[in-house]
RNA sequence: GGAGAAAUGGCAGAGUGGUCGAAUGCGGCAGUCUUGAAAACUGUUGAGGGUCACACCUCCGGGGGUUCGAAUCCCUCUUUCUCCGCCA
């Protein structure tokens, strides 16, 4: 959420950067600054009154006590009509406060100034390419093919469990997995990072700390009979963990990686892009999440981006950077860069990886500060990226790394995995 | 799931209707002293709104109510603790 005072101060400025996304959010501006305008007026009048009540019911208390009840009963008198104002301003205020907050809900970060315009994912600028596309022989296999044809996971068999989209890993496929989240958390507990174990199911208002909420209450599975939800990514427990939080200055950086389960509704995906494991209803991701000094995010963000490109480096896959353009860029991000793995038999690209800065976004509805040098409260910035996603990862894996004698395991991975090969 | 107790500032902990945004202790910060540090002493120290700055307003788990006036009384929800039941 943006803060109005930021808004009211830079308008020309937010409207040109949210045109990027192709937004013309000039009429959304202007309602959120008059909206504003009226609360406060409405606050100061509200406040006078209250003022007023207040120093009547002092008097009240001192005559009560001097023995002069009648006075006091006269004053009595007085207050029931600022009590019936106070009643109705305070009832105008709120519907105001909540006017300005639908306002400020339905309006997305603002871009970076480096975030190119743009209107889809053809928009997005490639800023980054690494790692050779291997020649594969003719009857290479798409991975949906590869994990049937050596029974490392089960589509079918989860389909009967629970629907589409909640694939079954066995064999080396399970052991697979497990040894990619263990690499995973490896490298970024090696890089800094502190490992944690997160909830699966986020209240409500974990759900509105980090965006999700109001907006896309369809995209994730909601547990009505306890108002809870399953979470889309680690990000949301994760960032979580710092609402309402005032931190030293001296606490910053702070970095946290988690692995979790994610769970996404998808609704409206269809056809080939949800062929295998292109997407998934429950996936497994290792996160990274950082809480930085605003002077330091976007060297903080740099960081990241470098730290998945050595793990990407290792695990020996074709990859390349995105930087997202202004109509790809998620709700609540600044800036970010999609990471994407080759995927040779299927001969395109998948993303694998996304690291944001979302700047005071989601600080302003956590409420996440830090006291600054000045003893001030200020707005952290929040950071995060996914070191990685499992199942794209598994399917350039699987597809790049594939011989006629069975797939090759990415040397990293050996010691994780316990073998070589799949066969 | 049943019975009971509780929820106050970073922490501990007073406060049961009036001048309480809240005693006191610890912690934090600044200063004095010291070569430096510790100790001691002095001062300072919650959040939000509002204002050029003050004033002023709101907040004692959340929501609602009683009252001229609520941290304090009532209702309700949530959470925590103790006992019982069940259980990985």
């Amino acid at each position: 959420m943006l803060q109005v005072p930021f808004i009211r101060e830079n308008k020309e400025e937010v409207i040109k950067r949210l045109a990027k996304r192709n937004i013309d959010a000039s009429e959304m501006i202007e309602n959120v600054i008059s909206a504003d305008e009226e609360r406060r007026s409405l606050q100061a009048n509200l406040d006078n009154i209250l003022a007023d009540s207040n120093a009547i019911s002092k008097e009240i208390g001192l005559l009560f006590k001097s023995g002069q009840v009648d006075k006091a009963n006269e004053l009595k008198a007085k207050t029931s009509e600022l009590k019936e104002t106070s009643k109705q301003l305070n009832d105008k205020l709120n519907q105001k406060v909540q006017e300005l907050n639908d306002l400020l809900y339905k309006i997305p970060n603002v871009p970076n100034d480096i975030v190119p315009a743009g209107n889809s994912d053809t928009d997005n600028e490639e800023v980054f390419r690494e790692g050779d596309i291997p020649q594969l022989s003719e009857n290479a296999l798409p991975h949906w093919e590869l994990a049937k044809k050596y029974d490392i996971i089960d589509f079918e068999l989860g389909n009967k469990i629970t629907g589409a989209g909640f694939p079954v890993y066995k064999g080396k496929g399970a052991r697979l997995q497990r040894a990619l989240i263990a690499y995973f958390l490896d490298k970024n507990t090696e890089a800094g990072y502190t490992e944690y174990q997160l909830p699966h199911l986020v209240n409500e208002a974990s759900g509105f700390g980090t965006g999700q909420l109001p907006d896309k209450e369809g995209q994730m599975y909601h547990v009505t009979e306890d108002n809870l939800y399953l979470i889309p990514t680690a990000e949301v427990p994760g960032t979580n963990i710092f609402r309402d939080v005032i931190l030293n200055e001296t606490d910053l950086p702070i970095g946290i990686t988690g692995y979790t389960p994610c769970f996404r509704r998808e609704a409206g995906s269809y056809g080939a892009h949800v062929r295998g494991l292109n997407r998934l209803h429950q996936f497994d991701k290792v996160e990274i999440l950082r809480v930085e000094h605003p002077s330091k995010s976007y060297d903080a963000l740099d960081n990241m981006v470098n730290h998945v490109k050595g793990i990407l480096q290792e695990l020996e896959l074709p990859y390349r950077i995105l930087r997202l353009c202004g109509g790809d860029l998620g709700f609540t991000s600044a800036l970010t860069y999609d990471f994407e793995v080759f995927s040779t038999a299927q001969e395109k690209w998948l993303e694998i990886s996304s690291v944001s800065n979302f700047e005071t976004f989601q600080a302003n509805r956590l409420k996440l500060r830090f006291k600054n040098s000045e003893g001030k409260n200020e707005l952290a910035h929040t950071l995060n990226g996914s070191s990685l996603a499992l199942p794209r990862v598994l399917a350039g894996i699987l597809e790049n790394n594939q011989t006629d004698n069975g797939i090759m395991i990415p040397k990293a991975l050996i010691p994780y995995t316990g073998f070589e090969m799949i066969d």
